[in-house]
RNA sequence: GGGAGCAUAGCUCAGCUGGUUCAGAGCAUCUGCCUUACAAGCAGAGGGUCCGCGGUUCGAACCCGUGUGCUCCCA
């Protein structure tokens, strides 16, 4: 027989299973007659390595996905990774400039063999870990969003929508990334308040003559107009105000003249302008912000760019030209100062956008791009979830931000200044005329349609831009099984609509909301409930720090996850993640929930050499004996099943856990196990030990999809198998049997007072007591008094309607204990518990009384309340009455 | 500025449809145990004005209003 180290030992037994069902392959899935189970990881970008958000993710599929593997789905679950264009783009350029090579002396061609590589190492590290954490992924359907079909499925799409009318090319005002040099979706912005400055600047006014105007109601020179930007007045092309703004109305037909490059430009009066706001002037910039833009739509202004891609100033602002614009304010503050342009610079609280992926300010600017209409997308996707074709998780929080977004949705700037991506299949001729189709081939064919046979010769250039990644990844649940690049294959046909998506909150817009809008786009034909790309989505909370902070890598507070499985064990970081994990709620990770999971293990471990001691002692020729242990345990078991089942189909996946935990710690270990316990030196009977091996398997399979390694560990190792735990079937839930329930909480309750009693009394556990119980009802120990002397080392025991009083007194429910000891009894303590127990039952009988007694109570409240008040009150009288009894016996 | 959510034991949180499943779990704390599965353990125990105020109701942690504090999303 294999002898069991003192505590378990995650790593060999990990790696162990881990080849196994590799080698098994159980985790392919091919269509065949069975439910499918569908569910597709959302592409952790090659950026970087798995963080605790991903560990959390990943997690949580795995646990509903090994549980529809065992209850006799399909269970496929694809793995892939996303190319993350911006993050990685600038991430590869970062590895370049190390190697000493500047990105703009590399060819496309060039530059993407590095990405690639790239792409290779990071990519292969995160399946690493993915696999680590013991993920039952189909490693066979591995999908990245550049492969090769992938590819063609988004040139297919974009060739389709643009046909469609909803994909354009126009100039715009959009967020504009200085450090990547790339236009931003409006989601890639994130906003930060902060505290800045508002400087207040005078320009001077002059009439079309060029001559100066003063105030006339107050004499002074000038306008003063207030920004935060100083840095860009050299774009403003005019200054505006409120057409019922008394203090300006001299200045029709008037001009300002822009400080330090002296450009007149015009006063114009707009409404837009808040008189209250500042001075009242606003200068118009309309390259450099989205709302000077539309007034310069309005007002016919003209558009003067004074930056430059990467942020420095250009020739039109004539001065600094090629300085950072942070740096060119300071200088600007400078001059303007010197020369006495600025009035006052007052503290403004303000907000700016930061590009999420680089961290840079955005720069708002005027560019030409391709947009994604995003209106009639949107409308069936927010139908679908209202109508409640998709189930959002946990309850409906993110129902409203998802329901706003929607409605207020803005079309989706989708190209972007890169080449790491899907470049962008539109072509130009040298006049600009455009072309848009799924390649070359097909691009010159169109042209030559288009444009006639004279200019099928013309050399046609692709548009130089790539698609921003969500572009790619909203098709993810419908291309990883080819149903874009290949529709209505067997596999599209057989596992979409997929069962379930879990993602972060975060990522509600840039990927939820638009998996659905493709889903139902490419999937109209089909009814509502097959076009859905899954039916329920699960969102989990945020992984924070203990101190609530979130995990960053700025903060370097996000631990490494392959030095967690090493310290801990997969099961174990598993379980500690998801203990603390409330459906939707952030999570405050601490290693203590990881020693959690590190201890159970060890219980885990140390029940199965209990088990494994006990096939030693097994007699075949004892009779059955006692089975109110089997007996109560296997209602306990029913019980919990039936409350795991109804958990899981709510995605409450850390109650369900905390559930098992506790009927596995509690019930199993530490009731169960020590009441069929045999005494040193005792056989076993071969019924009891069968029934606890059996039990404990099923223990396990509840277990199994939180903690799959030492489940299966312990299985194999309980007997011999034929199958493994990863494919067994669960056992349905059976009725448990309410009277042993009962009976069994009473067991506990007894042998837990007793203990107490004996505890406070200073009675070792190895000192014999005899007790006698005086009860109304002597039946109800029948089933349960062989295993209550056994646990309270009572070998001798009196139940009746009266019974001898012993030095040891005490009431447990409505019967009175009386202890037998040799030892002294301690009756203050006895006393003083008992006053206690009288003073909350007393408390508890006069609230019940006041409440029968309340005749609108006894008139309204359904009549089964009422009995149940009533019942209550006869079980407290009665209680007190024991204890009194007791009481007086003391004294 | 608009919207959403949260506030329950020292900490992290459960608490469904208002009524013994109503004040609960885990961790932490305290006490006693080297009891042959487990000291990474066992057996016990203590600990709460359910954020404040008002209302609805026979009855409120739960429903409504309001105040305070915090978090998130959007502009």
């Amino acid at each position: 027989m294999e002898e069991f180290s003192k505590n378990y030992e995650p790593a060999s037994v990990e790696e162990k299973w881990n080849r196994h069902w590799k080698e098994k392959k159980y985790f392919k899935s091919v269509p065949d007659s069975r439910r499918p189970f569908t569910v597709v990881i959302p592409p952790p970008n090659v950026t970087g390595v798995l963080h605790m958000g991903h560990t959390l993710n990943e997690t949580v599929q795995d646990i509903l996905v090994r549980r529809a593997r065992m209850k006799g789905f399909n269970a496929c679950w694809v793995p892939g990774s996303d190319h993350a264009s911006i993050a990685t783009e600038a991430k590869v350029v970062g590895m370049l400039k190390e190697r000493g090579i500047d990105k703009n002396s590399l060819s496309r061609p060039e530059f993407l063999k590095y990405a690639y590589e790239w792409k290779e190492k990071y990519g292969g590290i995160i399946y690493s870990q993915v696999e680590k954490l013991g993920c039952s992924v189909d490693w066979d359907r591995v999908t990245f969003t550049m492969d090769d079909d992938y590819y063609k499925a988004v040139m297919k799409v974009f060739v389709d929508l643009h046909g469609k009318g909803l994909i354009y090319r126009g100039a715009r005002m959009i967020n504009w990334d200085p450090s990547a040099q790339t236009a931003l979706s409006d989601e890639e912005v994130e906003y930060k308040d902060l505290q800045g400055k508002l400087y207040y600047i005078r320009y001077s006014i002059t009439d079309e003559a060029g001559k100066e105007i003063l105030n006339p109601l107050t004499g002074e020179k000038g306008i003063v107009i207030a920004t935060q930007r100083p840095e860009t007045i050299m774009g403003d092309t005019a200054v505006c105000v409120n057409p019922n703004d008394e203090r300006y109305s001299h200045l029709k037909n008037a001009k300002a003249i822009v400080p330090l490059i002296n450009r007149s430009i015009p006063i114009i009066f707009d409404e837009y302008v808040d008189p209250a706001f500042g001075t009242g002037a606003l200068k118009v910039t309309p390259a450099h912000d989205i709302n000077d833009y539309n007034l310069g739509l309005k007002h016919n202004l003209e558009v003067v760019d004074t930056l430059n891609a990467d942020g420095t100033l250009s020739e039109a602002a004539q001065i600094y030209v090629g300085e950072d614009r942070f740096a060119a304010r300071k200088k600007i503050i400078a001059g303007l100062t010197e020369k006495g342009f600025i009035v006052k610079e007052e503290e403004y609280a303000t907000r700016l956008g930061y590009s999420q992926r680089t961290g840079v300010v955005v720069e708002p600017r005027i560019s030409t791009q391709w947009f994604l209409k995003m209106k009639p997308l949107a409308e069936p996707a927010l139908k679908a979830v209202l109508d409640g074709e998709i189930t959002i998780h946990p309850g409906d929080k993110f129902l409203a931000t998802y329901k706003y977004w929607l409605e207020n949705v803005k079309d989706w700037c989708i190209s972007r200044q890169l080449w790491w991506g899907q470049q962008i299949p539109a072509w130009y001729d040298d006049k600009g005329n455009v072309v848009v189709a799924e390649n070359e081939e097909a691009a010159k064919k169109l042209y030559a349609a288009q444009y006639g046979e004279n200019n099928s010769n013309a050399v046609l250039t692709q548009d130089e831009d790539v698609l921003d990644t969500w572009f790619s990844s909203w098709l993810w649940p419908m291309e990883v099984f080819k149903g874009i690049s290949s529709p209505g294959n067997s596999d599209i046909a057989y596992y979409y609509p997929t069962s379930v998506l879990v993602t972060g909150q975060d990522i509600i817009f840039f990927w939820v909301a638009r998996m659905i809008m493709a889903g139902l786009e490419y999937n109209k034909e089909k009814p509502i409930e097959k076009a859905i790309p899954f039916k329920d989505v699960y969102f989990t909370g945020m992984v924070r720090d203990k101190q609530g902070r979130k995990m960053s890598k700025q903060l370097g507070n996000s631990p490494d996850l392959l030095k967690l499985i090493d310290a801990y064990g997969a099961d174990a970081v598993r379980f500690g993640i998801m203990i603390s994990s409330p459906a939707g709620n952030d999570l405050l990770f601490d290693n203590a929930s990881l020693d959690q999971g590190k201890f159970f293990n060890n219980k885990l471990w140390n029940a199965l050499k209990l088990v494994k001691m006990w096939e030693k002692k097994i007699d075949a020729s004892l009779p059955v004996g006692d089975q109110f242990a089997t007996q109560w345990f296997e209602s306990r078991l029913n019980e919990v099943k039936a409350e795991v089942e109804k958990l899981f189909s709510e995605f409450r996946l850390s109650e369900a856990l905390k559930t098992i935990y506790s009927l596995i710690w509690d019930d199993f270990c530490s009731w169960y196990l020590e009441w069929v316990k045999p005494g040193f030196d005792q056989p076993i009977s071969a019924d009891v030990y069968n029934k606890t091996v059996a039990y404990f398997t099923e223990l396990l399979q509840l277990l199994h999809p939180y903690m799959p390694f030492i489940t299966e560990e312990i299985y194999h190792s309980l007997e011999e198998r034929k199958e493994d735990m990863c494919v067994k079937q669960l056992t349905p839930v059976a009725d448990s049997n309410s009277v042993y329930l009962g009976e069994g909480e009473l067991l506990k309750q007894a042998i837990t007072a007793l203990r107490d009693a004996r505890v406070k009394n200073r009675i070792k556990p190895k000192d014999e007591i005899s007790l006698h119980i005086e009860t109304g009802n002597p039946d109800k120990y029948n089933n349960i008094r062989s295993i209550l002397g056994k646990q309270v080392n009572a070998p001798v025991m009196h139940i009746a309607d009266t019974a001898e009083k012993g030095n040891i007194s005490l009431v447990i429910g409505k019967d009175k204990f009386y202890v037998h000891s040799a030892l002294p009894a301690d009756h203050a303590a006895q006393k003083e518990q008992l006053e206690k127990d009288l003073a909350y039952q007393k408390g508890f009988f006069t609230s019940i009384a006041k409440k029968l007694s309340n005749e609108r109570f006894v008139q309204n409240a359904k009549s089964e309340v009422v009995e149940l008040e009533r019942k209550k009150l006869a079980d407290a009288e009665a209680k007190i009455k024991a204890i009194e009894e007791s009481l007086a016996r003391l004294d």
